[in-house]
DNA sequence: CTTGGATGGATCA
DNA sequence: TTGATCCAT
């Protein structure tokens, strides 16, 4: 009841954008925060140091290159740097008190929250973000010309298998620019697949300036920095996190992951790190990923079990259906304590004392809870293991909770323990315990609402249902892409059948490429996971090969710059081959030394050889160390690049989507140094091209890396002051932070019963909602900065429809959003309200528990976020696949 | 004298 | 539902 885990449809494994953002080394970001004098030096965040120095729990990443590790104990770091600082976690009632990096990841998620409602919480430092509706809705825009791919915004972003993210575009270019050159889709995708797979690449692109702007959020807003994956799900989201850190992100293409999976060891991939991971190598004889395709799925099921049989068998073609499942606040609250050796309880005094602590922090915490999210906890449940000779018996009991005074927890807490462990005491002492406790741990859930709604699910489901756009219950991608009035494909078709004799210059290469994919001949149907004869799924991928002669003058241009590069390669290959390649073949088995690719402290390097041995298994030509990366990204993109270093001049930018897509902002094409190639080629031309040492290439790189520095792309927010990132999404989002802010804690409360009434009114008037122009709706308006809000208004008008839609009468564009009375283009309100409406359900999420929903894989869960005016339509079939209510019962008992 | 502590989530019988 | 166990950070 309380919790599964949620999954897609497999017909939409490649629809969605999922982000997974992990914060570099937490702990260690979260001392230096609080104490600035730390700033550039090496530190390790320990607790309990008085034997043998603490154990270690983050390393920051100047101790890490100075070959500190956690596993190892405070003594050893000291050791291994003497300059260490080692910060201890405070203690407090003779425990480690976490509560300051419990504090600190709200703040982070608080950020990561105004982005998407759909945010999972992985852990105290790591969440789950389903961006699908945002890259969707920019991939429109793109395609109507009104949203721009600026490159610079791609800095510190990675893509699995090229060695830079400019070859990446580069490719993605090409291949919008030739699209008769993606023969090679229908051959490795199953046919059904080939739009999704068509639009991979653009749509992870897009996800990932997305989450560049999530980052820097994040920075901003916290100055912590962060990790991130991008991928079409989870797993692949958190594989692709690790390859590049610290503040980087990595995007994991469709098209890397079979090469990808051939050399990596089963045990990286999350839920094969351990036990089970081993378990599938020793049956099944394999090390890697990549040869579990030999399988077919019944033999899968027949070794392991049908369940995690079926999973394996998507897994290892990079399939993975389950859903970010929106949850903010964590399910229990909990604290444990050790007791090892000599410190194991053996007696009552003690035992009630530990007892006792633990139960305060639980109290306090219970307390801080019930604050900020009015809920309250409805079970205990009470951990221990004892020794019993020689082997550890952990055992738990379980009891509901109705008092949260420490003095209660504590005194229910020891009754359960004595009431139901057998032989509590030793025979005939009530003081001295049977068996010694080395392990003692409280932890409290069940959480209720406080205010009367205690069925968990329906308050959100319903408000999901209610609502147009309804972001948070499943996954948004689901009903969007089986829409028939999805936004891209087939409006895209329908408007090249009505314009096919307008103006010819109108069709994108985009446009052009979905036009020739839907006249391809289909192929026979054949349903993925059953059949055994399908294991070419991923599996034959053919090696990039050369392309074919392009047609327009801008692709031409980028394959010579390939050329090129190739030829550069060659040069150095030998410099990377040869310490590399044995770092991800050669790694060992799932084993408990964790992480081995960052254990070294070399994770540059080691990301390098990674690339290059993948590369070279895929054959690709693209395995050139890049000595600017970026400059190359801007040179190979920018269309004033092209026709600046062109003799010829042909081909007007608008018939190459990307050359208009990307906008080149600063075609000053400073050169930008990539320190790990710097390292290997200090004489590159680039580089000593600038005459300049370390200073020169350290200003530039920074001055690039951390997009903050760079004014040109930024103004400043006159009522905070803070620079923002100077394009329509920043801006708006940014307005709306500040909008967020004033819902102080105290407002809270005042708004959750707001949302309250709107629940029950919301039966009577369902429509509501509809964004309408509503001319005296702006006594609320909060005054907006002049400035600011004119430079909204001037962006706005860049970013404006270069059509207008037919279905909405063009009278005034201008509106007043009748909750806040924030004026704004009358387009963007449906936006502007999902953002009232995220914030809305975001409070209600806070009262009870997550959302449970099984997505039954209906089509059109969602109505997409066009057609604002038209009223949620939810099928039927969708409705009975969920497992929860329906939304009239939940009327009928208010 | 301990071989990663504290914490949270999930699965399965 | 509960209790035991596993997984991950």
């Amino acid at each position: 009841m309380s919790s599964t885990r949620n999954f897609i449809n497999i017909s939409n494994k490649y629809d969605r954008v999922i982000l997974l953002i992990d914060m570099d080394c937490f702990y260690c970001q979260v001392e230096e925060k609080l104490d600035p004098s730390l700033a550039g030096k090496p530190i390790a965040v320990v607790q309990y140091n008085p034997w043998r120095g603490g154990g270690i729990i983050a390393v920051n990443y100047a101790a890490r290159a100075k070959g500190v590790t956690r596993h190892m104990r405070g003594d050893e770091a000291k050791e291994q740097c003497p300059e260490i600082e080692l910060v201890k976690v405070p203690n407090v009632r003779e425990k480690a008190d976490l509560s300051k990096y419990r504090d600190a990841g709200k703040d982070v998620a608080n950020v990561l929250q105004k982005f998407t409602n759909l945010l999972e919480r992985a852990s105290v430092d790591e969440a789950y973000l389903d961006i699908t509706a945002e890259v969707n809705k920019r991939m429109e825009n793109m395609n109507a010309g009104t949203f721009f791919l600026q490159p610079e915004i791609l800095v510190n972003t990675f893509a699995v298998g090229y060695e830079n993210i400019g070859l990446y575009i580069s490719e993605i270019t090409s291949k919008i620019s030739n699209p008769c050159d993606d023969d090679e889709f229908s051959l490795s995708y199953d046919v059904d697949d080939t739009p999704a797979v068509r639009k991979s690449d653009l749509r992870l692109l897009i996800g990932a300036a997305i989450c560049s702007e999530i980052r820097a959020a994040v920075k901003r807003e916290t100055s912590f920095e962060c990790s991130a994956g991008i991928a079409h799900n989870k797993i692949l989201a958190k594989l692709g996190c690790g390859m590049n850190k610290p503040n980087k992100q990595t995007i994991l293409p469709l098209s890397q992951i079979s090469s990808l999976f051939v050399n990596l060891p089963v045990g990286k991939i999350k839920g094969l790190g351990g036990k089970f991971g081993f378990d599938v190598c020793e049956r099944l004889k394999v090390k890697y990923l990549g040869e579990l395709l030999n399988f077919s799925e019944v033999e899968l099921q027949r070794k392991l079990d049908g369940k995690n049989g079926s999973w394996l068998y998507l897994m290892c073609r990079g399939i993975d259906l389950e859903a970010v499942t929106p949850r903010f606040y964590s399910k229990s609250i909990g604290c444990c304590k050790k007791f090892p050796g000599r410190n194991s309880i053996t007696g009552l005094k003690t035992l009630e004392h530990w007892l006792g602590e633990l139960s305060k922090e639980i109290a306090d915490r219970l307390e801080k809870d019930f604050d900020e999210n009015n809920r309250r906890a409805k079970q205990m449940v009470v951990g221990y293991v004892q020794e019993i000779n020689t082997e550890d018996i952990s055992s738990s009991r379980s009891v509901p909770l109705s008092a949260y005074d420490p003095e209660s927890i504590q005194k229910v807490a020891l009754e359960v323990l004595k009431r139901n462990t057998d032989q509590f005491f030793k025979p005939g002492n009530d003081l001295a315990l049977n068996n010694a406790i080395k392990f003692l741990s409280i932890s409290v859930g069940k959480f209720e609402s406080n205010n009367g709604c205690n069925e968990q699910n329906t308050l959100q489901q319903m408000f999901a249902k209610q609502k147009k756009k309804e972001p948070t219950v499943s996954c948004p991608s689901v009903g969007e892409q089986n829409d028939p009035s999805s936004d891209l494909e087939p409006r895209i078709t329908l408007k090249d059948e009505q314009n096919r004799q307008g103006p010819v210059s109108k069709t994108t290469a985009l446009e052009r490429m979905f036009a020739n994919q839907k006249a391809k001949p289909p192929r026979p149907q054949e349903s993925s996971t059953n059949s055994d004869n399908d294991k070419t799924l991923l599996n034959e991928i053919p090696p990039t090969k050369p392309r074919t002669t392009p047609t327009s003058f801008f692709a031409a241009h980028l394959n010579k710059i390939k050329q090129q590069k190739l030829i550069e390669s060659q040069k150095a290959t030998t410099i990377i081959s040869e310490e590399d390649n044995n770092l991800f073949c050669d790694e060992a088995l799932p084993t408990s030394e964790e992480n081995s690719v960052s254990a070294q402290g070399e994770e540059e390097a080691q990301s390098a050889s990674f690339f290059a041995g993948a590369a070279q298994i895929h054959g690709s030509p693209t395995k050139a160390p890049s000595t600017s990366f970026f400059a190359r990204a801007i040179k190979s993109v920018s269309p004033a690049a092209v026709i600046e270093s062109s003799p010829i001049k042909q081909d007007p930018p608008s018939t190459s989507f990307f050359a208009r897509a990307i906008k080149s902002v600063s075609p000053k094409a400073k050169p930008e140094a990539n320190p790990k190639t710097l390292k290997r080629k200090p004489d590159s031309p680039e580089i000593s091209s600038t005459n300049e040492t370390t200073s020169t290439y350290q200003t530039e790189y920074a001055e690039l890396a951390t997009p903050e520095l760079r004014d040109e792309f930024y103004i400043k927010c006159e009522t905070c002051g803070k620079k923002i990132l100077s394009d329509e999404e920043s801006i708006q989002s940014h307005q709306d932070h500040h909008l967020a802010e004033e819902l102080s804690r105290q407002q809270r409360e005042e708004y959750r019963k707001e949302v309250q009434t709107k629940i029950s009114q919301s039966a009577s008037q369902k429509k509501s909602k509809t964004p309408t122009v509503n001319p005296n709706a702006a006594k609320k308006a909060k005054p907006n900065s002049p400035k600011v809000g004119a430079s909204i208004e001037s962006i706005m008008k860049f970013m404006q429809p270069l059509t207008q839609p037919d279905d909405i009468p063009s009278t005034s564009a201008q509106v007043s959003c009748d909750k806040c009375g924030k004026a704004m283009h009358r387009d963007l309100m449906p936006e502007h309200l999902d953002y009232h409406y995220a914030k809305e359900l975001q409070v209600s999420l806070n009262r009870s528990d997550m959302v449970k929903v099984v997505v039954g894989g209906g089509p059109a869960l969602n109505k997409s976020i066009k057609s604002p005016g038209v009223p949620k339509k939810t099928s039927s079939s969708a409705v009975a696949a969920n497992k929860s209510k329906p939304i009239t019962q939940f009327f009928s008992q208010l």
